[in-house]
DNA sequence: TAGGCTATTCCACATTCTGGAACAAAAAGG
DNA sequence: CCTTTTTGTTCCAGAATGTGGAATAGCCTA
């Protein structure tokens, strides 16, 4: 017998019994199991646990006193595989972890998450708003926020909403520069350029049909997405932006939209989550919250 | 995975570790035996355990809050197993049910277990003394010493000593009646006759090559060999005694032997154990010592 | 004394476990 | 930048272990 904790098991049960049979039947194996097993245990533990003759068993003295130490291991043991799955009718608990980009994370996942902590206030969040996080397993990830795409087969990465880039400005620029109608003319506007912080590279402006376009002469380069917003907002370039960031502005005027039909393909905001393992309420009861909440376009602009 | 124990072992290990690799090395099984239990674990706790990469692994935050109570079932369970083989070194202790016969019990088990109690004050015994017993499973005995023969195989037996039957009384009453030589003189004696305690008959008399003799008008009869011995003492009848009774009187010349050479072939005292599952080291201690007092005849009258 | 019941042993069968080989991917090193 | 090393994982055949039916022995009860 390979198997100790079902010896211990057994063992119990039988002390609880008058015979080993009804010992047997009640945890569901049959009654030669259970003489192996006290016989092992007996030989494990160099003690006689139940005198026996052919037709009954008595519990020893030493095994009376075993019995008591054998319960309360077991009871514990048993605890260490009980009330994980009960999540759902208590209540949810416990922390999920979930990294999303800065931009993304400040202007909505805070927004989108207090309902679920107010309905749920055992849940603890982790937050790490980074774009440059490769997801290193040393960060505790449950539930993942992107945009691009995902060719990691390790994760299951569900599709959010479009983000359609936008090129934006103040109507006041507008009108000063003139709106532009061709990359040709744009390149004659100024433009803020970012630069991806992981390669230190800027990020080209793009455009249906493929072409790219490398600004010449940026007016400004930064390296973060809302400052580029507030350039932007400021009246002093024009920028290539998501329309998540634009969108609010582009309602209230602030800002305008030009060359609307030279928009590239959209990129994709999706949600991801480590795939191997199973996945435990908590994680589940976030990751379906946060796909409603993203998918919506109420609540999240997709242009 | 079946064994559960063996999952929530591994885990601790890792736990501890940095890596797979490192917790399989130092419990002694494969990287792969690894994987698969964590991964049986997660499973049935429906929880991540570790963030998991193909290069490194790093453990959950429910991990760590879980190996904290593992470590403590853990170290509650390998408890159970440990211990108990340590009696050799730190001295015996624990009970020990010894059975014996009353007269046999009475004059010699007390006396020799004596010096064994003093050298180890943890020892409990429980001693028995019926001549009856059927070794019922419930009487919870560890050793036992009977006389005549034992014929069940889940018992280890050895013998201990011949217990000789030795016609016996007083010079006086010897002196009275005239020696008897033949069963037939012996029947016009006054006789003695036990009755066993279990079935309510007479034990017969016997004698070298078979005969038997069961007394035609006993003098007196009683079921307690003690008893018998002190009705013969009186001088009031002859008796039939084992030689652990009557061999301090014979020596002191308060009774002699008659017939010699027709005494019957000896019982066998001997001791036996459950054979059945191990011996405890205390149990053994009991019975080796038992073993060499009955056995010695300075301290157990042989005839 | 006969019949029923229980613990035990034996044995063939099924299940599970095991570790080597192969693979994928990340870190390390040149 | 490319190669090497290291680590986690999967796959699979062989080995080890668990399983329960059948048979046996002995006790208990009627």
């Amino acid at each position: 017998m390979l198997n100790r904790m079902e010896m211990i098991r057994i063992f119990c049960s039988a002390a609880d019994c008058s015979n080993f049979r009804e010992a047997a039947t009640r945890l569901g194996v049959s009654p030669q199991a259970v003489t192996r097993a006290i016989k092992a245990l007996e030989e494990e533990l160099g003690e006689i646990l139940f005198h026996r003759n052919t037709r009954q068993v008595h519990i020893t003295a030493f095994g009376e006193a075993y019995a008591v130490r054998a319960r309360q291991t077991l009871e514990g043991f048993d605890s260490l595989f009980r009330g994980h799955r009960a999540d759902t009718e208590s209540g949810f608990s416990g922390r999920v972890g979930i990294t999303a980009p800065q931009a993304i994370g400040k202007r909505f996942l805070v927004g989108f998450l207090q309902p679920l902590l107010k309905r749920h206030p055992h849940l603890q969040l982790t937050l790490r708003l980074e774009d440059e996080i490769t997801d290193a397993v040393d960060a505790q990830i449950d539930i993942g926020i992107r945009i691009g795409s995902l060719r990691d087969s390790r994760y299951v990465a569900r599709t959010l909403a479009p983000v359609p880039l936008q090129v934006v400005a103040t109507p006041e620029l507008i009108a000063t520069t003139g709106s532009p109608r061709t990359l040709a003319e744009l390149q004659q506007r100024p433009l803020s350029v970012l630069i991806d912080r992981k390669s230190g590279r800027p990020w080209p402006w793009t455009f249906a049909d493929g072409p790219s376009l490398l600004p010449a002469n940026p007016a400004l380069t930064c390296d973060d997405p809302e400052a580029e917003l507030e350039v932007v907002l400021a009246g002093l370039a024009y920028g290539q932006l998501p329309a998540y960031l634009a969108q609010p502005h582009l309602e209230s005027g602030r800002l305008q939209a030009v060359m609307a039909q030279q928009a590239p393909a959209p990129w994709q905001l999706f949600i991801y989550r480590p795939q191997q393992g199973p996945v435990s309420p908590r994680v589940r009861l976030v990751f379906d919250h946060l796909r409603a909440c993203f998918s919506d376009p109420a609540q999240f602009p997709q242009g």
